[in-house]
DNA sequence: TTGTCTTGTCGAAGCGCTTCGATTGAGGAT
DNA sequence: ATCCTCAATCGAAGCGCTTCGACAAGACAA
């Protein structure tokens, strides 16, 4: 049962020995004898013991616990950032470290207090920007971290992220494999792409990328209205146009639409390609396969790199997610 | 500029006091000379001091952070929880705490966990069933805590929620407004609504409370093929139906194929309201007016009450939150 | 004057843990 | 038998903070 403020002194005297040898049992830090041991975890499990966090913190120097920094702004879309804590909660709880919930919107000082409070060991910055301001002070706080997204000057940082130019090869590759010559990319509103040119950019490069096909790539408002007009606009400037992929979540419905008062039949003698969630790819009709940014694997990925560094690894400055495509 | 673990000691050394004084001077908890006061709060500054979180923890028994549980299951909209989380954070910093992120599957021995390390001061509980098997658990601990949604036995815990009556109530009424005489309420999908009996059966009851209107309510699954089966017998079955509202975000998108197919001109001789997100509501053609989940609302209220109940003060057992309607 | 409050400040204890030496005893090598 | 090593354990110090009781120094009443 659950006692009220038990602590290792509690244990120590119930299993016979000195709080330091309970503590060494419980990190493992020196070499105890299996009798001593397996009192000790009798102890524990009777007692139901757990460590005073704020103790363990003070004496070891260590928390035990991560931040998270979530965007909340525009653009990001939600589903992708809940399944992203999901994951990240999970893989943490793994290492025993709980996980710690910011918003961008402390910004800088946020990070300050965060750091010099000690209440984290360490950081996770979700959805980095090229210009990001919270990057300097990181460097400055020295708090080992993990971004997810590229900075401009990523030099000396940890930073995960999709695979956004093999997304886009995928797309393409998808097309041409149900026979589209002409194809297209409809992006993401102006907004975006000026935040985070990188990766727009790298979705571009690889749509482009494969041979034989004319391919271009046209940002795409978020308005209904607007959307209908960008398609139209592209169906007359293309006539031959065959094949769309749309990396653009909110306009996906609209898109179906006006393809669909264009008199195109999709899955028929149209073919488009989502990247974005599953949930958006699904809610239209007929659902559309999707290549989807893996949240889970990023979040994974990101928090296991952390705690390598935590525990004095290296590990790798950069490192890619390959998309994967789901057919429907 | 932030220096590297500075310490309580550091900044009295420098304002000439005692540790005690600036303590007493940062937590307010005995009266200190104006003067003496600046001289601390100037070397704070200075200094860019920040407590260390554990140790403040040890000494004062109050951590300074409160603990999320949140639902990762089918069912629950990721979007909303994103926003619930979002505001809760928000809210969580202006009472200077910070937010824990747990999820459901940590199931009670999680519970049992953060209060015995004392790693959180009190606890909020999302998505709470009616049968909820943390909800013993939370008595026994007797961590503070407040629910969203009600357990079947509420009794002497904080809970707070939509209120769902009033929103099934709101959508009866603007389908009535509209001029419909026969409505109905297509429900979300059989599961949920055993799962969470409570809240479905107060939809039912306002949606049905309002006199001179034919009203049903059925439940609906998630899939295109059978949303779209569904509402094709609903049609047939009441001819003369002109008003829907529709609780199942997902089955939005389809819910509007098969009313076009059907030769319905929603938003002319038809009228559709949705009980869910906009994001939801504005994602179809004609995009639909709709009940919100106040998430931030809620997350809000629910912050709130717990920050009263850690300072000692009562709060009310239940509490509902008015939905809104947003028209489109 | 002396005693009594009040106000502002200090010093020390202690929160529960980790960790660093020190200590003990057993086993191996000489 | 003696010395050395090593494994297993203990005791004490200390992490940085809050808080309690004590204590000067005025202010005021007697």
């Amino acid at each position: 049962m659950a006692g009220r403020g038990v602590t290792i002194a509690d244990v120590a005297a119930r299993a016979g020995v000195a709080a330091s040898t309970v503590s060494y049992v419980l990190s493992g830090k020196r070499s105890i004898s299996p009798e001593t041991a397996d009192r000790v975890m009798a102890a524990v499990a009777d007692l139901g013991y757990h460590p005073h966090a704020g103790a363990r913190s003070l004496a070891s120097r260590r928390a035990g616990v991560v931040a998270m920094m979530f965007p909340i702004r525009d653009g990001m879309h939600l589903p992708v950032l809940m399944q992203f804590a999901a994951g990240a909660v999970a893989e943490a709880r793994r290492h025993d470290q709980d996980v710690l919930l910011m918003t961008a919107d402390e910004g800088p000082s946020g990070l300050a207090r965060v750091a010099a409070s000690a209440i984290v060991d360490g950081l996770i910055l979700m959805d980095v920007e090229v210009r990001d301001p919270r990057v300097e002070t990181l460097r400055r706080l020295g708090l080992p971290n993990v971004l997810i997204g590229f900075p401009a000057d990523s030099e000396g940082l940890t930073c995960v992220d999709l695979d956004f130019t093999a997304a886009g090869r995928v797309c393409a590759d998808y097309l041409a494999e149900r026979g589209c010559g002409e194809i297209a990319l409809l992006g993401a509103a102006e907004a975006v792409y000026e935040r985070r040119t990188g990766f727009a950019e790298r979705v571009r490069e690889g749509f482009l990328s494969r041979p034989g096909l004319r391919g271009e790539v046209r940002p795409c408002p978020n308005y209904p209205t607007e959307v209908q007009r960008t398609v139209k606009e592209l169906l007359s400037a293309r006539p031959d146009l065959t094949g769309l992929a749309v990396h653009n979540e909110p306009a996906v419905g609209h898109v179906m639409h006006a393809l669909a008062d264009a008199g195109k039949r999709v899955g028929e003698d149209f073919h488009v390609v989502v990247i974005g969630p599953d949930e958006v790819a699904e809610r239209v009709h007929p659902q559309l396969p999707s290549v989807l940014v893996p949240a889970e694997t990023l979040a994974q990925t990101a928090v296991r790199h952390l705690m390598r560094k935590l525990d004095g690894h290296d590990v790798p400055d950069s490192t890619l997610i390959e998309p994967q495509l789901t057919l429907r």
